[in-house]
DNA sequence: GTGTTTGCAAAGTGTTTGCAATTTA
DNA sequence: TAAATTGCAAACACTTTGCAAACAC
């Protein structure tokens, strides 16, 4: 008797085990999102493309649980919100320290490459506060 | 007969100068925003602060001229536009090159200090794009 | 079974727009 | 007086919330 292991399946053990790790309950709706984030390398991405994405695949999860779990999932560690552009916002599956480019053109984003950029003298932050954060982001129009 | 020089009137002549420079109309409404936004130092400020701080002066501006005003001036180069944080627009005073920190605590907006912060190997843009700008935001949460 | 999560639809928030009345040059 | 600007209210886009039904443990 040959025992079939299914390769979807032992994916949505690694899914749920990632999650249960952090403490979040591995839901049907849940495991999806984190198959959407966190298979094939790092993504930067809009509520709204989850929501497309996961109703290519036939796997239907509403806007409002989509928003709940990012949330839930930038909590624990999972994503990381990045502030480029006020009408939208974006999570970026990549939490290590990185900048990004944002394409207005395009509204895409693009990590930039870990040795490009370099920072000296980080300033003592005002009124006893902790830097809890370095946002760089290089704004990218069309060439003229 | 004393000609009577009134310090306001003057004033108003200043801004109204400042915005026809920029190709701007000076209107009752405009020379207000001007007021409050270029005068006595840089500031970065929200529409709804502008409407509450010409409000507390008895000049009564709407909500919806703040904002296409915030955005004329932004398109002459009188302002500038932060993204820190999308639940808001900040607009700052200061159209010079330089950085900022955000206090998530209070949502206050203060500038790096000029030479606090050097880059070095700015990267190259992917895509055929043209660097439009550099943002750079230290965030700040409270001390632990 | 008990507490958590979901999903809808409704509410909320900040911003923009259409358009008649007003103002500027 | 012709063109630009204002201000209201309605529309808008994105996000959050209340709550009954469904689900995970």
């Amino acid at each position: 008797m040959t025992i079939m292991y299914n390769k979807k399946s032992l994916e949505m053990d690694r899914l749920s085990a990632l999650l249960i790790e952090q403490g979040v309950r591995p839901t049907r709706q849940r495991i999806a999102l984190a198959s959407i984030l966190f298979e094939g390398g790092h993504k930067h991405v809009t509520a709204e493309q989850i929501v497309s994405a996961l109703r290519q695949r036939k796997d239907k999860v509403s806007l409002a649980t989509v928003y709940n779990n990012l949330h839930a999932f930038t909590k624990v560690g999972l994503l990381r919100e990045i502030a480029v552009d006020h009408t939208c916002s974006y999570f970026d599956t990549n939490t290590t320290i990185h900048g990004h480019f944002f394409d207005e053109v395009s509204g895409l984003i693009h990590d930039i490459p870990d040795q490009a950029l370099h920072m000296i003298n980080l300033p003592t932050p005002p009124g006893g506060r902790k830097i809890k954060r370095v946002d760089i982001t290089i704004r990218l129009c069309a060439e003229v």
